[in-house]
DNA sequence: CAGTTGATGTGAACACTGTCAAGACTAGGT
DNA sequence: ACCTAGTCTTGACAGTGTTCACATCAACTG
């Protein structure tokens, strides 16, 4: 038990933390639909009306808990681009490579948080003033596709390839969480990606 | 209204398909978690644990709603295709815009309908026998390349494409119903699509 | 220091959900 | 005529999100 400093607020400590951290667990565990109001605020200790001094609705609840998805998947996107280091055709490429496969990934590890992410609940209004258009996961895979577009590998312009490439990165997870497409593709796909947006190597 | 010929059995005639369609129809009008066996139910006319002599859950239910979505889905796919005549360069490459546009067009007039069909409780196990793996939507894709391979038009091998193509049309269809992408994304989107997969002609 | 105030908690209640067990009705075969 | 098997209803159970009246406690006001 360690005494906390910072003025401790009222009753609980900070309830709203609480709740949305365990709401993000339990979604992640068992999946957005299976989890109710009532068993997280159980889970922290307190009634379940205790959680609507802290949030208005559930589901103002479970859009925070999408919120820190998304989090999650863009740290994890930048995380392995920013891995692969070089600035070749070899490492653009790669890069590019990456980053796809770490955005599958994610949804592979946390089907209930991805699919939760971008789940009619959350997606539409993300938290106010940022729009989840222009998620960081996105723009990582956006600056990928420049450091190509820089070399001058682009087989296409460069102009809506990002959207393009997101689509189809996106789609794929979206197909494989369902057990509509097969784990096995995973590889063969990003290398179609690549292989149809990058310009083969002129000898 | 089509008088049914066959032996009309017991009480109400045929339970199972009117509660089916009667599901559908609210299914596409309200989204899946809004609706409920009790409504379903009531709407036809009938007790709500009546429903249980012809659907083991409320899941087996939602997923022939599914099943019937997915029929649907892949209907206007195929129709969008067959509706472009010709054999030549333009008619194929044409053929395959027209048929990812029909895939994206569907989820926006359906939006519930669309997310339904690849949500959980459908995507996985589709009716017995059958994986949603070579739906038709995705065949007729596939035909569309097989066009353009024939005539020597795609810029990359052909193995991988089909998948590609698919999750990018899935994909951006999915970003778009969530209103993670604009409406107006859809034409580039498609473009972009064509002049990636589609070989620049030789002059 | 006494007292008001407003944020934060509780418990009971409401209307709803999916699901199940017990019974009523009905159709078809013997 | 009877019985069986299929069909539907009523009533109940546990669980849900949400709201209400009320308790409590921190901090500010006089």
């Amino acid at each position: 038990m360690t005494t906390v400093i910072a003025t401790v607020p009222y009753h609980h400590g900070d309830l709203h933390e609480a709740l949305s951290a365990e709401a993000f667990e339990q979604v992640r565990a068992k999946g957005g639909d299976a989890v109710s109001l009532r068993a997280v605020a159980q889970s922290v200790g307190v009634s379940a009306s205790a959680a609507y001094h802290h949030f208005p609705d559930k589901t103002a609840l479970m859009q925070e808990v999408g919120h820190r998805g998304s989090l999650e998947l863009d740290r994890r996107t930048l995380l392995a681009a920013d891995a692969v280091r070089g600035r070749g055709r070899r490492a653009a490429t790669e890069r590019l490579r990456a980053c796809g496969a770490a955005y599958i990934g994610f949804a592979q590890d946390e089907p209930h948080l991805f699919r939760h992410i971008f789940g009619p609940d959350c997606a539409g209004s993300a938290l106010p003033g940022e729009k989840t258009k222009d998620s960081a996961s996105y723009r990582t895979l956006g600056r990928c596709l420049d450091d190509l577009d820089r070399l001058g590998l682009l087989g296409a312009p460069r102009a809506g390839l990002d959207l393009m490439t997101w689509s189809a990165v996106h789609g794929f997870a979206s197909l494989l969480i369902e057990g509509i497409v097969p784990a096995e593709a995973t590889g063969p796909l990003m290398a179609t990606m690549v292989s149809v947006l990058v310009r083969p190597p002129t000898r």
